[in-house]
RNA sequence: GGGCCAAUAGCUCAGGUGGCUAGAGCACGCGCCUGAUAAGCGCGAGGUCUGUGGUUCAAGUCCACAUUGGCCCA
C-alpha cells in the first residue's frame, strides 16, 4: 500500500469556528461523569436536611395506605449482597407506591434476640461467664445488637434505601416484646398452647432446642452397625413356622448406635415381606429376621452366608411379637421403661431400601420413632441430659459419657462382647448440624412448650389462607407453602437460653411442675410492656409475676419463674402483631405485602402465618413476593468463603448505590441471582447510557422557560408529537411491570426507550434543529416542550430505582415544580386516541430509516462517503401505502429524519429482499454547509452569505452570537 | 431420598394462550463522527433455545424422562 496524499477537502471549513458560536449547543452543569462515590452521600444529606421523609409522609397523610412490612434481618453482621437485593426491591415497591400517590410507610425492623448474639457475648466472656448473671449476659447481648442494628443501619441508608429509619422496630423493644406475649396469651386462651415430653432436635454443645430453620444438614461420618434383637420367647420363631427352640431374632441397623439405650420397639412395614434367614452366629446356628430383598446386601454386609430361608411373613402379621432388648447387654436397670415396649411395630415410612427393613426406634431420640411410639403407647425415653451426656438412667456403665464420641463406641463394644452386633462399618450420610455451633444435633425427648398446629383446624385453616387469600409471587409460593404446612409437626417454641423474650410460665415448688396461666401472661405483660422483657431475669421476686397465684395442678403457692424463652421464630413470626397493628408505627393490618427469600416459606411466612391466622383468623398480608437466592456467575451456591466478600458497603463504595440498584432492577428476582464483582460493575455501562440521556435532554432544554416558550400541544411537530406517544406507552409499560412488581421489565422498557427510540434516533434526528435553528424558533420550541415532558417523567421512571440520579436531573430540569423528585408523582399515563397511528407511522419510517443506513453503509464501505449526511438517497416504496407514507413526510423532510444529505423518492416498484421500500446512495453532489455541516442544495444560494445554506443564512443574522 | 423451582448468544435478560430466517443491552470485532466527546451513531460476528423421547400440519413454547443447578426438607 502507497502512502497518497490526501485530495485536499473539497468543502472549504475555514469559518468553522466561527459558526459554531452562533450554535445553540447542550449546555448543563449536570456532569457527565456520575462520580456517585462522592456525589450520592451529598444528595442524601441534602434529603436529611431537607426532612424528605417526613415530607414524603406528610405529603401522603390521609391517602390510602400501602402497607410493606419489613421481616426482619438478623442484627448481626455486614449487609449482603443477598440482603441488600432483598432491601432494594423492597424499597423499589415503596418508593413506586408512594409516587402512585398512596401512604406507604416503610418501617424497617431488626431481630434482635437469639442464638448469635448470645454466643458471641458468652465466647467473649470466656472464663468470666460464670460469673455474669442472666441481667448481665442481656445486657451484653443488648449493646451487641444495637451495635450491628447501627452499623447495617447506615448502609442501608447508604443503598438509597427509604423508611422510617429514626423510628425501626426491635424485637427486643419492650413495645415488641408485649406484641409478642399478647400473641402468645391469645394463643393460650384460645387451646393452642401445650407443654409436652417430646423428641426435639437439641445442641448438646449450646444446651438447647433448635428449630428446624436452626438445623444445617452436612455430610458426616457416623458409625453404623447391625444388631441383633432375640426373640423374647417362642413367638418370633413360631411365626415363621419354626421350631419352638429356635433362637430366632430381629436383625436391625442404625447410624446412631448411641439411641440404643433408649430402644423401645422395632418398626417394621405392614405391607413388606420379612424371612428368617439361617445363618451362622459365633458358632451357633440362629435364625435372624429381615425384610426378604434384603436377605443378599445384609448377608454380604454381615459376613455370614445365608443357609435356609424361612416363608415370608407380612410385616403386619408379625406386630406385638415380643423381643428382648440390648438394655440389659448395655447394664441398663432391668426394669422396662414402660410395659408395653419391646414389641415389633408397624410404621409406613420403615422402606426396604437400605438396613435391613426392620428400623430401631428411640421414641425420645427420633421425630418419626417418637410418633411410632405415640402411635404405641410407649414413653420419649431419653436417658440424656442438657449437655449430651448419658444419665443415671442409662445405668452405671454408661452415665456420664459424652454423646456420640463416647457413646458409640461403649455401645459398640459391649454389644460385641454379648454377641448382638453383627457388622460394623463407616457411613458417610447427611446429618444435622446446629446452625450457630456447626456440631452434630441429637433428638432428646425434654419438656418443651409448642402450638398444636392442629388444633381448631389450624393447619386446615392456614391452608385455606394459603390457597385463596394471599396472592404468591412467584404463584408457585402458594405450592410450597403449602406442602410444608401439610406435614409440619406441632411448633416448639421453647429455647433454654438467655437473649429472648421469657415465656410467661411458673415453675411450681411443690410439685415441681411448670405452668403458666393468664392472669400470670396478663401480669408478666405490664411489666414487660414498662420496663422490657429484662424484668424478667433481674433477679427480682417471683411474685412480681406469679403474684402468689397458686399451681393450677397442686396448688402449691410456691412457684417461681421458669427460664425458657421464646424461639426467636415466634418473635419475629408475630411482628404483624407488634408492628403492623401496633399503636406507635400507624399501620394497617393485614400488611399488603411482604418480600422475602424462599426460604422464608419454612421460615417466616409459615410461622407468621399460623399465630396470625390462630389469633385473627386470617394471613397476615396480602401478597408474598419472595426473592432467590445469591448464586455465583457459573449459577452454583455461593461459598461463603469466596462470596462473602461481595457486601453492601463494598459495592456501594466501588460502584455507588445506583449503579448497585441498577443491578437489582435488573435481574430476574425470583429465580437464582447471580451475582459478582464484574457482573456489578458491568452495570455502570448502562447506568453511564441513562444518565447521558438525562444529560443530553438537560443540555438542550439550557434557557428554556417552560412558562413562556412551551408549544401548545396541537402545535407540535409531528416527530414531536412520537416521541410523547411513545413516552406513553412506555408509561403504560413500566407502570403495568411495576404493578406486578416485575421491575426488571419495567426497567427494560425505560432503557429500551432512552437507548433505542431516543439516543439512537430522536436525539441524533433532531441535534439539527436543536442546535442550528433559531433559538427561540417554533422547531426549538417544539422539540424543548416534548423533551422537557420526556425528561420530566424520565427522572420519575427512573426514581425508585436511581435515587440519587434521578433526583440530581431533577433539580436541573427548568421550570416549577416539586423540590425533590421523590415528592412527585409517578407518571402512569397511558396512550391517548391517535397514538397507535403515529406510533405506526414513525415506525414504518424507522423501517425505510434502517433501509438507507444500510445502503449508506455500503458506500461508506466503499469509502465513498464519511457520514451519511455526505450521501443523497434513492428510495423505491414498495407499495402504494409505502409510497403514501413517503409523500406523507416529503422528500425535505425525509433528508431531515434520515439524517443525508437529500432524498429522492421513485415511483413504487419491487423491493429485492422484501420491506417497505429499497434504498440506494450515491455521494452527494452538495456543498456542505459551514455551520450546520448539512451537504443542501441550498448551500450558497445567499451571496452574502456564500458558505450557508438557506436555514442557516436566515438563522444566522438573527442570532445572538 | 422427598417437595418446589430453574435452564434461550461469553454475561444480564425478551420471547401472552405453540405458527415466518429466535430478539435486546453489555462485552467483543470493524467503521463513522469529533458541535452529548473519558460521549454519540452505524455495521458485524456470536445461539444444535441443557439432552432424549413424545403430542402436533407446526414446539424455545405443551407432555414424559434424564442431566445440571438452587431453595426447603429427610
Amino acid at each position: 500500500m502507497v502512502d497518497c496524499p490526501l485530495p485536499s477537502a473539497p468543502h472549504e471549513e475555514t469559518d468553522a469556528m466561527d459558526y459554531k458560536a452562533t450554535l445553540n449547543l447542550p449546555r448543563t452543569d449536570f456532569p457527565m461523569k456520575g462520580d456517585l462515590v462522592r456525589r450520592e452521600p451529598e444528595i442524601r444529606e441534602r434529603w436529611r436536611a431537607l426532612g424528605l421523609q417526613a415530607r414524603i409522609r406528610a405529603a401522603r397523610k390521609g391517602s390510602p395506605m400501602f402497607v410493606f412490612h419489613d421481616g426482619p434481618p438478623y442484627a448481626n453482621g455486614d449487609v449482603h449482597i443477598g440482603t441488600t437485593l432483598n432491601k432494594v426491591l423492597k424499597d423499589f415497591i415503596v418508593r413506586y407506591r408512594t409516587m402512585r400517590g398512596l401512604d406507604a410507610p416503610f418501617v424497617p425492623g431488626w431481630d434482635c434476640h437469639g442464638l448469635p448474639i448470645e454466643h458471641h457475648v458468652m465466647k467473649e466472656a470466656g472464663k468470666d461467664l460464670a460469673s455474669l448473671s442472666p441481667a448481665e449476659i442481656r445486657d451484653r447481648c443488648r449493646k451487641l445488637a444495637l451495635h450491628w442494628v447501627d452499623h447495617q443501619r447506615r448502609q442501608y441508608l447508604a443503598l438509597g434505601i427509604s423508611g422510617e429509619w429514626d423510628r425501626p422496630y426491635l424485637t427486643m423493644d419492650p413495645g415488641y416484646e408485649d406484641g409478642v406475649l399478647s400473641v402468645f396469651g391469645e394463643l393460650l386462651e384460645k387451646g393452642y398452647i401445650t407443654r409436652d415430653k417430646r423428641a426435639t432436635t437439641w445442641c448438646p454443645s449450646c444446651a438447647t432446642a433448635l428449630a428446624e430453620a436452626e438445623l444445617e444438614y452436612r455430610d458426616r461420618e457416623s458409625p453404623s452397625v447391625y444388631v441383633r434383637f432375640a426373640g423374647d420367647g417362642p413367638a418370633l420363631a413360631e411365626r415363621f413356622g419354626l421350631p419352638p427352640g429356635t433362637d430366632a431374632g430381629i436383625l436391625v441397623w442404625t447410624t446412631t448406635p448411641w439411641t440404643l439405650p433408649a430402644n423401645l420397639a422395632v418398626a417394621l412395614h405392614p405391607d413388606l415381606d420379612y424371612v428368617a434367614v439361617a445363618h451362622d452366629s459365633g458358632g451357633r446356628q440362629v435364625r435372624t429376621v429381615m425384610a426378604a430383598r434384603l436377605v443378599e446386601a445384609v448377608a454380604k454386609a454381615c459376613g455370614f452366608a445365608p443357609g435356609p430361608v424361612s416363608a415370608p411373613v407380612r410385616g403386619r402379621d408379625l406386630a406385638g411379637v415380643r423381643y428382648r432388648p440390648v438394655a440389659a447387654d448395655l447394664g441398663l436397670p432391668a426394669d422396662p421403661p414402660s410395659p408395653s415396649c419391646w414389641t415389633l411395630v408397624t410404621a409406613d415410612y420403615v422402606s426396604a431400601e437400605d438396613g435391613t427393613g426392620c428400623v430401631h426406634t428411640a421414641p425420645g431420640h427420633g421425630a418419626d420413632d417418637f410418633r411410632t411410639g405415640t402411635a404405641n403407647g410407649l414413653p420419649a425415653f431419653s436417658p440424656v441430659d442438657d449437655r449430651g451426656r448419658y444419665t443415671a438412667e442409662a445405668g452405671p456403665a454408661l452415665a456420664g459419657k459424652r454423646i456420640p464420641k463416647e457413646a458409640n463406641p461403649a455401645v459398640i463394644d459391649a454389644l460385641r462382647a454379648s454377641g448382638a452386633l453383627l457388622a460394623e462399618a463407616a457411613v458417610v450420610h447427611s446429618y444435622a448440624h446446629c446452625w450457630r455451633c456447626k456440631g452434630p444435633i441429637l433428638f432428646r425427648a425434654t419438656d418443651q412448650w409448642f402450638v398444636k398446629v392442629d388444633h381448631d383446624d389450624l393447619r386446615a385453616r392456614a391452608l385455606r389462607e394459603v390457597e385463596e387469600n394471599v396472592r404468591w409471587i412467584p404463584a408457585w409460593g402458594s405450592r410450597r407453602i403449602g406442602g410444608m404446612l401439610k406435614d409440619r409437626p406441632d411448633w416448639c417454641i421453647s429455647r433454654q437460653r438467655h437473649w429472648g423474650i421469657p415465656i410467661p410460665a411458673a415453675a411450681c415448688g411443690g410439685c415441681g411442675r411448670t405452668w403458666t396461666s393468664r392472669g400470670l401472661v396478663a401480669r408478666t405483660r405490664a411489666v414487660v410492656a414498662r420496663e422490657g422483657a429484662d424484668a424478667w431475669f433481674d433477679g427480682r421476686p417471683a411474685a412480681a409475676f406469679v403474684a402468689g397465684e397458686p399451681c393450677p395442678h397442686c396448688g402449691s403457692g410456691a412457684s417461681t419463674l421458669a427460664r425458657d424463652i421464646f424461639d426467636v421464630w415466634f418473635e419475629s413470626g408475630t411482628s404483624w402483631r407488634a408492628v403492623v397493628q401496633g399503636e406507635p408505627h400507624g399501620l394497617r393490618f393485614p400488611s399488603d405485602a411482604v418480600l422475602e427469600g424462599t426460604d422464608q416459606h419454612r421460615g417466616w411466612f409459615q410461622l407468621s402465618l399460623l399465630p396470625s391466622v390462630a389469633v385473627e383468623g386470617r394471613a397476615p398480608w396480602r401478597t408474598v413476593v419472595t426473592n432467590g437466592f445469591i448464586v455465583d456467575e457459573g449459577g452454583d451456591k455461593v461459598s461463603k468463603s469466596k462470596g462473602g466478600k461481595l457486601n453492601a458497603e463494598e459495592s456501594t463504595r466501588t460502584f455507588g448505590a445506583d449503579v448497585v440498584r441498577l443491578w437489582v432492577a435488573s435481574v430476574e428476582y425470583r429465580e437464582d441471582v447471580p451475582a459478582s464483582h464484574d457482573l456489578l460493575r458491568g452495570h455502570g455501562e448502562p447506568y453511564r447510557r441513562l444518565r447521558n440521556t438525562l444529560r443530553w435532554i438537560l443540555g438542550v432544554l439550557d434557557g428554556f422557560d417552560p412558562a413562556a416558550h412551551a408549544v401548545p400541544r396541537e402545535d407540535l411537530l409531528p416527530l414531536d408529537r412520537w416521541v410523547l406517544a411513545r413516552l406513553r406507552s412506555v408509561q403504560a409499560a413500566a407502570t403495568a411491570a411495576f404493578e406486578e412488581y416485575e421491575f426488571a421489565r419495567g426497567l427494560r422498557s425505560i432503557f429500551e426507550f432512552c437507548d433505542g427510540d431516543l439516543s439512537a434516533f430522536y436525539f441524533d434526528v433532531s441535534k439539527d434543529r436543536f442546535y442550528c435553528e433559531a433559538a427561540d424558533g417554533p422547531a426549538r420550541r417544539s422539540g424543548q416542550t416534548a423533551l422537557l415532558a420526556v425528561g420530566s417523567a424520565l427522572a420519575r421512571l427512573l426514581a425508585p430505582v436511581l435515587v440519587h440520579t434521578a433526583e440530581e436531573a431533577w433539580a436541573f430540569l427548568p421550570g416549577a415544580r416539586e423540590e425533590s423528585v421523590h415528592l412527585a408523582a409517578w407518571p402512569a399515563e397511558g396512550p391517548e386516541e391517535g397514538d397507535d397511528a403515529i406510533l405506526a407511522r414513525f415506525a414504518a419510517l424507522r423501517e425505510v430509516r434502517a433501509a438507507a443506513a444500510a445502503a449508506c453503509e455500503r458506500l461508506r464501505g466503499a469509502k465513498a462517503i464519511g457520514s451519511n449526511l455526505e450521501a443523497v438517497v434513492r428510495l423505491r416504496p414498495a407499495d402504494g401505502e409505502a409510497a403514501a407514507l413517503l409523500a406523507s413526510f416529503g422528500e425535505g423532510e425525509l433528508a431531515s429524519l434520515l439524517m443525508v444529505s437529500a432524498v429522492a423518492v421513485d415511483p413504487p416498484g419491487p423491493v429485492e429482499g422484501g420491506g417497505r421500500a429499497a434504498a440506494s446512495a450515491a455521494p452527494s453532489p452538495h456543498r456542505k454547509c459551514g455551520r450546520c455541516w448539512n451537504l443542501r442544495e441550498t448551500t450558497g444560494r445567499d451571496p452574502a452569505r456564500p458558505d450557508l445554506c438557506e436555514r442557516c443564512s436566515r438563522v444566522v443574522p438573527f442570532h445572538p452570537a
